[in-house]
RNA sequence: GCGCCCGUAGCUCAGCCGGACAGAGCGACGGAUUUCUAAUCCGUUGGCCGCAGGUUCGAAUCCUGCCGGGCGCGCCA
């Protein structure tokens, strides 16, 4: 496994630099230079070193670039150092590092890309975690992509995982579905139906009515009003609840854990969490309410946790639900919420605080609105009028593969212009099937290898000629292949998916340029082996970096 | 009014833990196929990085203000 190359050469700087400043450890970023000519990686540290020693950067970017060149362990990494400009170190790859690289990707795999952290941490990730009230819309599946995906990711990155969805199937928001669907079935029987104010209008209302007349026929005509109520709640939320573990599930999402709010309330973890927050002096009475004391902590006023009538807000039993995700002993919590609840982060974090721990233990990731387009025309949606498309629709009509990656694509602070009919192009101007060819290409070149090249057998990785590699294109290829654990570290960290898009992307740019100028499969045994190495080698980091994303890589197209 | 997010090429977006002349795809125009899949490749075209200040040797990137767009400010969830 081991650091990513990136990682390793930073490291070999920063030795270098603390030696010749004396102690001081300067955190060496390595990037990539816009010119070619400025190197592979390019460091301006010595730049920013030398204002504190108070000397001219250009000498001790030279000193610095000249122990470089000394230190063993870089030797074998780097072809060269040069020094540039006011003072920038600019290193150039060792074609050897690099097929050094190729065979470690080969060997490793599956593999290839995990990291081992310094520091491992239990993280939680929940998300989605949509009211059971309605089908899965567009924004969700967004958030399904986005979060199913970091799970992923930070899982390679080498953290411990656990995604979670929390089924809010108690409270308010289920007893207006319940007498909406109740309303829908006595129409369908001929009477008064009467949606209540702010119910649900959506046709999928009137079809779970359906089912329960067709079921039980005009029984619940005749009921108390109370029990007819919970029966169409309850009925509908579990109805509208496997809906959407289906869709979750064919959208590849998967959870590894469903959280009941109305069970985890019924083992009283809200009396106990409201008692510690009473305890710890954050709660106080007023108007016959039970407040938290969020202003004091960040928040910008003060919020309900038990209305007057005795009911608990929805934020009580949130609190109460982070408490126990604390206590069900993970170091970080990582929540994906919609626009709609930014207001919503300031007091979560107050109730982090409140409840002993750390604010950096609680990350609140805002997911951003979709507008889908169908080519120029906007799609109109209002969720009140249940006029929305569903996850559902966007599968059907451009299939997981291009929704899942279209989601990650962008930052997931952005807004997302999403346009259906460019995810169901099948051609070249969609990013998807550019990536995923790579994938088929390679394939399809091992697959042809028989008849294009009879009798030659593939040696064992470690009999592979790789110094045969040394095309630009080859090296060019080598370099992304290299780079594809630092694109993991790096999403990671910035919680972003679209890391894993753009390295593919320029992944996939390189390898078709290579494939174009390049034949693999030759007279020539060895050089054919290297090569087919090597597109073995893109083919394990396309179907990695695919997989981050929860995206298939096909063998045909 | 207060708060959060966004503003980069005609379009959709990267780049944003500060770095060397600002990138990709699409679009438009022109090329490449006796070779492992043309869902590919090559070239041309195209940008006061919203505006104005500030910090810095250096700002698309950090800070402040303004403008424009989205969202939020319930004893709703």
């Amino acid at each position: 496994m081991g650091a990513a190359l990136r990682s390793r050469l930073a490291e070999a700087v920063a030795r270098a630099c603390r030696a010749e400043t004396g102690g001081d450890a300067p955190t060496v970023s390595l990037e990539k230079p816009r010119q070619a000519g400025h190197g592979d990686l390019a460091t301006g540290v010595a730049m920013a070193a030398a204002k504190a020693l108070g000397e001219r950067p250009g000498d001790l970017a030279r000193r610095v670039a000249a122990r470089l060149s000394e230190d063993a362990a870089a030797r074998g990494l780097i072809e060269r150092v040069e020094v540039a400009g006011a003072g920038f170190i600019n290193l150039f790859l060792a074609a050897g590092g690099l097929r050094e690289e190729v065979a470690r990707c080969l060997r490793e795999g599956v593999d290839y890309g995990r990291l081992a952290p310094a520091r491992p941490e239990r993280i939680l990730i929940e998300f989605v975690s949509a009211n059971p009230t309605g089908p899965l819309t567009v924004a969700h599946g967004r958030q399904a992509a986005v979060g199913d995906s970091l799970a992923r990711i930070l899982a390679h990155a080498g953290h411990r995982v656990s995604t979670e969805y929390y089924l809010n199937d108690a409270g308010r928001q289920i007893r207006l579905l319940g007498l909406s669907a109740l309303a829908r079935y006595r129409e369908a029987l001929g009477r008064e139906g009467g949606i209540p104010e702010g119910g649900y209008l959506g046709g999928y209302v009137g079809e779970i009515a359906e089912e329960i007349r067709r079921r039980e026929g005009d029984r619940w005509l005749g009921a108390p009003a109370d029990a007819a109520a919970a029966f169409f709640a309850e009925h509908a939320a579990g109805r509208i609840g496997e809906g959407i573990r289906r869709d979750l599930e064919e959208f590849r999402v998967r959870f590894d854990r469903w959280t009941s709010e109305r069970e985890f309330a019924a083992g009283g973890a809200v009396e106990e969490c409201l008692r510690e927050l009473r305890d710890g002096g954050f709660v106080y009475e007023k108007d016959g309410a039970v407040w938290f004391g969020s202003e004091a902590l960040g928040d910008d006023k003060d919020r309900v946790l038990v209305k007057r009538d005795g009911e608990t807000t929805y934020f009580a039993p949130d609190i109460a639900y982070h408490r126990d995700k604390f206590r069900r002993g993970f170091d970080r919590l990582i929540d994906l919420w919609g626009p709609d609840h930014h207001g919503y982060v300031a007091r979560m974090r107050a109730a982090v605080k409140a409840l002993g721990r750390e604010e950096r233990s609680f990350t609140p990731v805002i997911v951003q609105l979709t507008t889908l387009f169908r080519g120029k025309e906007r799609l109109r949606m209002s969720t009140r009028a249940g006029e929305f498309i569903t996850l559902r629709q966007v599968m059907d009509e451009v299939g997981v593969d291009a929704a899942r990656y279209f989601f990650a694509r962008m930052r997931t602070g952005s807004h997302l212009h999403f346009d259906l009919e460019l995810a169901r192009r099948r051609s070249n101007d969609n990013p998807v099937y550019y990536v995923q060819y790579v994938h088929a290409r390679v394939c399809s070149i091992f697959a042809r290898l028989p008849e294009k090249a009879p009798g030659f057998t593939l040696p064992p990785t470690d009999g592979i000629p790789l110094d045969r590699l040394g095309e630009r294109e080859e090296l060019d290829l080598m370099k992304r292949i290299a780079d594809f654990p630092t694109a993991v570290e790096r999403s990671a960290e910035a919680l972003e998916p679209n890391g894993i898009c753009n390295h593919l992307e320029e992944l996939a740019t390189a390898f078709h340029q290579c494939y174009t100028r390049h034949t693999v499969i030759s007279d020539d045994p060895g050089l054919t082996a290297a090569r087919l190495a090597l597109a073995d080698a893109v083919r394990t980091v396309v179907r990695n970096g695919l997989g981050l994303l929860g995206v298939s890589a096909p063998a045909r197209m």
